[in-house]
RNA sequence: GUGAGCGUAGCUCAGCUGGUAGAGCUCAGGAUUGUGACUCCUGCGGUCGAGGGUUCGAACCCCUUCGUUCACCCCA
């Protein structure tokens, strides 16, 4: 036997049977986003790799050893996108539609990391993702943050999720706060592993993330960020709490969120959950004022956050994803040679005549009984079946096949072709 | 990148201290000439992930390798 070519290690198909479920929440995300008054934006997979190096940041694990990097075939060094942010801030400022305006928009699609997968970690994952610019005030930063609540309200996720918020501050208060932190643990260094001793230098801020349990006494002790705010950001944090407040969604300050990317500022908030093993986050996002104009760009505020479109389908019940799968509302069958032949045209007719129905021909031929397993495998509410015997009356043979007792129809009957028009135009409604 | 578990039919899995490969589901046919679902019968389907070693003999033991799952790291 030939050596199967298999897909790329973390980068999964998504079946038939998974992808009612997709659809789904892809229709749920868009009717949330025309709630919100958002528009689409789409931007390749691939960009300069430069553009992630800059954003994101040199020393991130991102770009350090996680990027699909290759070189094109003019020599350019070119990246699978590992998330979003960057490449919609590179076209927003590319075709200028950040300049003295305001912008909201989102965009769905695959990101690529080279990690090792594992539960709700892929190689190529998708998120949804929304971004917002020239808005800079912390009505914008909670409006993002209704809108997630609102699609957990509406996915039942609600018991699911918690939120967690934060305030990085200014570039100018975090650098302060920065050299007190290093020169806390400066003085506990003897406490710290192996990972934070080389953050020690790169970015101290994370080693406050670190799970470590040997190091959590000393980070509870160690000074918090919230303690060292300046003016700007503590009046922004508080009028974020007090919009969250005013519309009922609770939330837990975590003054040890940091977020894995360079570019944050201000706010940040996590949505995590308990059900997903090892990974907890969700949904994750926050404010970046300093991007743009680091692309290249005018000075434009920005905020936005990312949401795991496999980590929220898993999140979703079996049961509840099964149910959105659509079924035939009919199945045709056709029996012998001379039904083939009328029934593929009538079919043909029936998908002209009722724009929204669904049906399924039975095709390959077989015996009748053959085809009847077929029609009801397929779960179709009805079976359209086209004989000698109907050609010759001109009929068709409706069968009810999921009829229960006390429902209207539960006896087969014989219609013409006219009446199946009404019949299965009642079925799409 | 590191660690652990698992790779047997299309799918889900049995297979004892090493002794010639099994079940259920699916699919095809039949019991039932044009009536499915429930039942019964029959059939199709495997270089036991790959390569090497030990042995009279390996799905089983050893080594290597690949895949996969989960975890660490990190992240959506």
């Amino acid at each position: 036997m030939a050596d199967k070519i298999q897909s790329i290690r973390g980068m999964n198909d998504i079946l038939p049977a998974d992808s009612p479920a997709w659809q789904f929440i892809e229709e749920k995300l868009r009717q949330l986003m025309q709630s919100y008054d958002y528009d689409e934006i789409r931007f390749p997979i691939v960009e300069k790799t430069a553009l992630f190096k800059r954003s994101i940041g040199e020393v991130t694990d991102i770009v350090e050893k996680e990027m699909y990097t290759f070189d094109d075939r003019n020599g350019d060094s070119l990246t699978l996108r590992p998330e979003g942010t960057a490449a919609c801030v590179r076209a927003g400022i590319q075709n200028g539609i950040l300049v003295n305006q305001q912008q909201r928009l989102w965009y769905m699609g695959p990101m690529f990391r080279h990690e090792r997968p594992q539960k709700g970690r892929y190689r190529q994952f998708h998120q949804m993702g929304v971004e917002v610019y020239g808005l800079d005030g912390p009505d914008i930063d909670a409006e993002l943050i209704c809108m997630t609540a609102r699609l957990w309200k509406i996915l039942g996720l609600l018991d699911s999720v918690k939120l967690q918020i934060n305030s990085l501050g200014t570039p100018a208060s975090r650098e302060v706060y920065r050299s007190i932190l290093s020169g806390y643990l400066q003085a506990n260094k003897s406490l710290l592993d192996e990972d934070s001793l080389r953050r020690l230098q790169s970015n101290p801020l994370r080693i406050l993330d670190s799970k470590n349990p040997a190091m959590q006494e000393m980070i509870e002790q160690a000074p918090r960020l919230m303690d060292h705010l300046d003016d700007e950001s503590n009046v922004h944090f508080t009028r974020l709490c007090a919009y969250l407040d005013s519309v009922g969604i609770t939330y837990e300050v975590n003054t040890r969120l940091v977020r894995g990317l360079d570019y944050y500022s201000k706010t940040v908030f996590e949505w995590v959950t308990d059900k997903l093993g090892a990974q907890g986050t969700v949904c994750a996002g926050g404010r970046y004022d300093g991007l743009v104009k680091q692309l290249g760009g005018r000075d434009t505020k920005a905020v936005g956050f990312a949401l795991g479109l496999e980590r929220l389908i898993s999140l979703l019940q079996q049961d509840d994803l099964e149910k959105h799968y659509k079924h035939p509302h009919a199945v045709m069958l056709m029996m012998g040679e001379r039904a083939q032949n009328a029934g593929f045209a009538l079919t043909e007719e029936l998908r002209n005549a009722v724009p929204d129905v669904r049906i399924l021909s039975v095709c390959g031929g077989g015996s009748f009984k053959t085809q009847m397993k077929r029609a009801d495998k397929s779960q179709a509410e009805i079976a359209l079946i086209l004989g000698d015997d109907e050609l010759d009356n001109n009929t068709v043979t409706v069968k009810y096949l999921r009829a229960e007792q006390g429902d209207d129809k539960t006896q087969q009957e014989q219609l013409s072709q006219q009446q199946l028009i009404p019949l299965l135009t009642e079925k799409t409604q």
